[in-house]
DNA sequence: AGGATGCTTCGATGAGGAACGAACTATGCG
DNA sequence: CGCATAGTTCGTTCCTCATCGAAGCATCCT
């Protein structure tokens, strides 16, 4: 029998669905919050942070405190790599996508992810930003474009913050493999999507449900 | 939230510890059978031959029939490569290395490692052995001297088998960070060792207990 | 054929741990 | 100071899954 390092401890942290998502998010490479870790891994904020403490026991997360804001962030490049390396084989062996139920169907439509939406309907919202110029996009950079100030200044978005998050980030969409927004912009975009009550999110899940007036609001908006 | 790659899926199918005992042993890159994994893993052969099935249908794993012996492997590199960088994360963690407890003590001693012996007790004994050159050590090959014959006979062991196994072998014993004997001549000194009493398998777990003459015996005729 | 060996399946048991609500602590804002 | 926001801790519930013994297949040996 092997006496070595505790992989099996390891391995394990990284083996529940919860902290597997926080720590892909994190791949990232910018520090979260608890409460952004816990929306991007669908659960509570206090069993977020039940596994975030198993996540620092365990060597895996840094801790950076800011007045009342926590930010976790990957230890260090070697974790990186061992994700990175988990997430190929995951991506060579896993062909099995069976993801059926009703619930999924919608969340392919539209859903959270973190404070801005994705799926279908962001990827296509994305597009028709880029194409219309609104947007620049360079791969994976996305910039203002000369109309954005205005054309968001219409809809009642202030594109100008002084956040420490980007205004725009490409955000890859794993249901579509495509990319949709992410950012201060993206998080704008969502507020007022449910401020507006052009839809709701689903209890207990991701899912965001469009009503059929505001399905037609949101396209009449973004996708014209 | 990300769809991607069931990451979660894999990390977990290595985070058990007797399927990170298993995957750790293959990674010695020759397949080994049920039976032999399971006295690696420390578990039964029922719960062996379940982990293999959800090893295999997770994909980590391949496996030869050979007639009534079956040959579980890794599935290959990027499987191996994984491995490898979770147990860098977890060696570069580790230095956690909290293992009192009175079982534990014994197990540094001398433990059961597959088939044969390990622990300061085996390590002492192929430095011997090695010593007296009875074997002929070139790094991790081990070669039987020109003595050995005889040597091992007047104990009533007979070095020559038609296995498909190496008689001898080096195995690194994680305990003491340098290498004991393993092989089929490895195999055969535990048989002796148990067969004549010398020392008992404690139940529940692979610490091998020397009685106080048995370790006269054991040290007369291999530390001698 | 009959027995031995290698391995898997079945069924029952038990323990670890993931989840949440409620309550508590800490920081910031007016 | 008092209220709001960010996080953690506590206690409970519940379910998954690891484990083993017994029994069932499959293969080899004689």
């Amino acid at each position: 029998m092997r006496e070595g390092p505790d992989i099996a401890r390891i391995a394990s942290l990284v083996g529940d669905p919860a902290r597997a998502n926080m720590l892909s998010a994190l791949m990232g490479g910018t520090a979260l919050t608890a409460s952004e870790l816990a929306l991007e891994a669908g659960v509570s904020l206090p069993t977020a942070s039940s596994h975030l403490s198993k996540l620092m026991e365990g060597g895996l997360l840094t801790l950076a405190s800011q007045g009342r804001h926590r930010y976790y962030g990957l230890a260090g490049p070697q974790v990186a790599g061992m994700i990175e390396a988990i997430t190929g084989v995951a991506a060579a062996v896993g062909p099995q996508r069976v993801r059926p139920g009703p619930r999924d169907a919608a969340m392919r439509v539209a859903r959270v992810c973190y404070d801005h939406l994705a799926g279908e309907q962001a990827v296509a919202m994305l597009d028709r930003l880029v194409a219309r110029q609104v947007l620049l996009r360079d791969d994976e950079e996305i910039q203002l474009g000369p109309s954005a100030d205005s054309h968001f200044a219409a809809i009642g978005i202030d594109v100008h913050t002084k956040a420490r998050r980007p205004v725009c980030r490409a955000c890859l969409d794993w249901s579509v493999r495509r990319s949709h927004l992410a950012g201060t912009l993206g998080a704008a975009i969502l507020d007022k999507i449910l401020a507006e009550k052009w839809a709701r999110r689903e209890k207990d899940s991701r899912a965001v449900i469009f009503s059929p007036i505001g399905k037609q609001a949101f396209e009449k908006t973004f996708l014209a």
